[in-house]
DNA sequence: CCAGATTTGTTCGTATGTATC
DNA sequence: CGATACATACGAACAAATCTG
């Protein structure tokens, strides 16, 4: 018997999260239910009850008196659009369309080491955007990742305007993020890109996204907004 | 026996929270034990269990394992700047000192209206304020108030620059905020307040805070924004 | 529409572990 | 060291929602 202090719905919970993470329960499939989990694991059904209760939280899966337990899908609208909170003057959100996109792979630089807690001489991949709205570029922005968590990420540039996606497909689980919102003055080349006379001020949006759990980050994100009529919504709980 | 089909759970939980917005349980009190609190009100430990953890998620206790359960403070340091999401450019959250401080009564417009999900020919009370930081103006804002949740507001105007403190001496327990974020020229009376040129762009936070439950908005502010160097930090669960 | 099976939600009770005083 | 309090774990029973035949 494998000794460890951890509590034992923990375990059942990191157990059940890895199985979706790896592939093993793909999104829309029905876990097996709380008593049969109970009987395979070999625990009880109310700690298997808390494990699936700390994974709903996490928006892993979706329970429903009645009908059961399933996987969530990281790529559907609910969840591909939880870290957007760009909403244009009518209340809507604003994700926008890809109008192109660049990747490259190069040496994390000073910032890059910082938001995304590498060490000097980690790789990273550096992925350019420009994102439509109504017909105009409305943001412009740089998508930069652990080289080490995306291997092989020239290959696949499809998804990647999808973070959630892209998560998805390497098997990493997506926790948290943290966005600093400030205007400024744009850099020439993106106040181009955008369309804006010199001097305006954009919304800058700099967002590291963390791994469930809080450990790795994920993402660092840099996006210059401009979307006149349209704002940042937070949500403070 | 009284009828009721909500959970027993929430009926521990709110009979507890009413305890504690009444003021008939202090911030810092201890409350009874997990098995005390069972026998007295006649329901199971883990009955009770899950009405203090969730409790505990609202932030209106803390529960230490070995010691007790704790009524919060909502005038602590944490608390009180829990919707205050500016930071300055050392990345410290500024909070700034209260410069000065107006109140008035009077009906609800119509944003007011539709922020506060107000009635036409309902009153609000509206407190008028700058904050200092570092010995310079950088933020003039407006909290409107709904006035039938705050009676007789006008003669402490003493604590009216803590939502916290104001919604704790009325009884109210604060839930969770929306914030609009974004940036715009403020009117000519703000700019002057804050010193900027004409035509200088400031952040404007425009939030709406609610009552624990979600049920009724508690306060609007309005507020501009004048950080060089600064960043509003949203944490995106 | 109904009856029965299945699954999660709620409630109860007990025992043991662990941190604090 | 003992007493106290919360944390973990187990097991059981019933309620409520859902699906199927």
């Amino acid at each position: 018997m494998t000794f460890s202090n951890r509590p034992l719905y923990l375990q059942v919970r990191d157990a059940l999260a890895e199985r979706i993470a790896s592939g093993g329960l793909l999104p829309g499939a029905a876990i097996p239910s709380e008593g049969d989990l109970a009987r395979e694991i070999g625990v009880s059904a109310g700690t298997v009850r808390k494990a699936l209760q700390m994974m709903e939280t996490d928006r892993l899966i979706v329970r429903q008196q009645g009908r059961g337990t399933f996987v969530s899908d990281p790529c559907s609208a609910e969840l591909a659009t939880r870290f957007t909170m760009v909403h244009g003057p009518d209340g809507e959100r604003v994700r926008g369309q890809l109008k192109s996109s660049e990747i490259a792979r190069g040496a994390a630089g000073e910032v890059e080491r910082d938001r995304l807690q590498l060490a000097a001489g980690d790789d990273v991949y550096r992925l350019k955007r420009v994102r439509m709205h109504r017909g105009a570029p409305f943001a412009v922005e740089e998508s930069v990742l652990p080289a080490d968590l995306f291997p092989g990420l020239e290959a696949r540039r499809e998804t990647a305007d999808q973070i959630a996606a892209l998560a998805h497909e390497y098997g990493v689980l997506l926790g948290n993020a943290r966005e600093r919102v400030y205007a400024a003055a744009p850099p020439v080349a993106v106040a181009n890109m955008l369309g804006t006379a010199p001097g305006t001020h954009v919304v800058v949006l700099d967002r590291v996204l963390v791994m469930m759990g809080g450990r790795r980050p994920v993402e660092w994100r840099l996006a210059h907004v401009h979307l006149p009529g349209g704002y940042y919504l937070a949500e403070i709980r």
